[in-house]
RNA sequence: GGAGGGGUACCCAAGCGGCCAACGGGGGCAGACUGUAAAUCUGCUGGCUUUUGCCUUCGUAGGUUCGAAUCCUACCCCCUCCA
């Protein structure tokens, strides 16, 4: 079967940090369909918006016609990868790996086709190859091929050993090894030899086609993708809140989508040839059209909508888009109907309170609905002018909320800020 | 095993008997300006209590003292060098 030419595109749209030999990438691929490898360590119970970059490669590789495997280190997992750390990581528990790829392995059907056939992703783990690997088989015919001067070499041991404060164990310096092994298993077992990680990967990718050459004596290939950083220098995805999950449990679907369109503007446009399906012309038709309007933020919003509709579902993100319209166009609350009240009682945080004659602290439902940490926080806040009840500014600090003055006698929209929303609820009964 | 250095709020980092809820920087949040941007300026950044205070916090547990993050004892953890 032929397929479709690809690493171009990928190199087109910046998704190229590093290659081990371009020239042998281009080859393999064109001789057909090859399958092509993406490991993911199960540290948490859901994918984050970091994982999407290799997901997503993988999915282009499928499209074009090649293989996308998976490998989730159920083992490696209990070990923890040094790479990109800079201090010894807590080892997690077994169950926790265990329940952690369970529920990761049911993500990545959202982004490969999981089909029985030839073109079909594979979602292996790697517990199964490592378990029941004996110690010293694995430090003759594994161990045996890692010259400490290479392993000492690692920028990923040196800047461990290097950085005062920090330091190194075996257990974690045997990281290398055992993915370097994962490697050699899957071109033995799957006729795998290409490799697609993160940035932070690039060591562990060559040890593995390192370790392939001497032991199958066959020439394996290995590529690195950007690390997304935004403007602001952080990772994409990682906040002061926290991360950016991909599970709406964690992130809810509208807390996602508002990430992603309040995206700077220096950052659109990479992201866009990073994530979106659209084609190379086409995003710098949009990146046109946002520099002239910027204000209409036309880029953010394909992004955010896109990636949206890829996680949770278009009808989801319909949902999500009319909440954000409602809450940010500026319209006043008393057009809001009741109707999409209950939509955003779906996407915002908010919480129901028992109706009483004495009606309620505001202080109190700012606390009880999330919006800010601690009572003293909201005093403050209220006194800083951060405070709106249905979109009206909040002066007094003692404000007490009766009955008459919820919505429809039963709804109240609290906001913190320009853009932190949250509902509250009168329960029917009292 | 030996010697030395160190553990302070989200992070870095001062303080080394009372004036310490703890300097400063970063980050974060908020206000002004805006585009739900960026940059800039301003304020806040343990909790409770509407300002008087109270409670909790400086690795852990005790102790000395009118009074401790600061002194003493034991313990835990980290780093560096030596073995």
């Amino acid at each position: 079967m032929s397929c479709l030419p690809i690493f171009g595109e990928l190199v087109e749209r910046g998704c190229v940090f590093q290659a081990t030999d371009e020239a042998g990438i281009e080859a393999l691929l064109a001789s057909g369909a090859a399958p092509v490898y993406v490991g993911i360590d199960p540290t948490a119970e859901s994918l984050h918006l970091g994982h999407l970059l290799p997901l997503l490669t993988l999915r282009r590789f499928q499209r074009a016609g090649h293989r996308p495997i998976v490998v989730l280190g159920g083992a490696t997992a209990l070990i923890g990868d040094p790479s990109g750390k800079f201090s010894e990581r807590v080892m997690l528990a077994p169950e926790t790996v265990e329940e952690a790829t369970e529920s990761i392995r049911r993500q990545i059907g959202r982004f490969l086709d999981l089909a029985p056939d030839p073109w079909g992703a594979r979602i292996l783990n790697n517990r199964d190859w490592i378990h029941p690997l004996g110690v010293i088989p694995f430090l003759r015919d594994v161990g045996k091929h890692f010259p400490m001067g290479a392993m000492l070499g690692k920028e990923s041991v040196r800047t461990r050993l290097g950085t005062e404060g920090s330091g190194l164990s075996f257990t974690e310096f045997s990281y290398l090894l055992l993915q370097a092994y994962d490697y050699d298993h899957l071109c033995q077992s799957e006729g795998c030899r290409l490799q697609v990680g993160g940035s932070d990967q690039w060591g562990n990718i060559t040890a593995g086609i390192d370790l392939i050459r001497r032991r199958q004596g066959l020439e394996a290939y290995g590529l690195t993708l950007p690390l997304v950083t935004t403007a602001a220098g952080t990772k994409l995805g990682k906040t002061e809140a926290g991360t950016v999950w991909l599970d709406a449990q964690r992130t809810s679907p509208y807390a996602f989508y508002q990430y992603l369109l309040q995206i700077d503007d220096r950052d659109v446009g990479r992201l866009l040839r990073y994530f979106s399906e659209r084609e190379c012309a086409a995003i710098r038709a949009l990146e046109e059209a946002h520099a002239l309007e910027p204000e209409k933020r036309t880029a953010q919003k394909a992004l955010a909508y896109e990636l949206t509709a890829l996680v949770h579902g278009s009808r989801e993100t319909d949902r999500v888009m009319r909440v954000s319209e409602t809450l940010f166009d500026g319209r006043s609350i008393s057009d809001l109907d009741s109707e999409s009240f209950r939509l955003l009682e779906s996407a915002i945080p908010g919480t129901v309170v028992p109706a009483t004659p004495e009606g309620w602290q505001l202080v109190d439902l700012l606390v009880a609905t999330g919006l800010v940490s601690s009572k003293s926080r909201a005093r403050s806040d209220i006194q800083a002018g951060a405070i709106s009840v249905n979109q009206l500014r909040v002066d007094a600090v003692g404000k007490r909320l009766a009955r008459d003055e919820f919505l429809w006698g039963r709804y109240l929209l609290l906001r913190h800020g320009r853009r932190h929303y949250a509902w509250v609820r009168l329960d029917r009964e009292g």
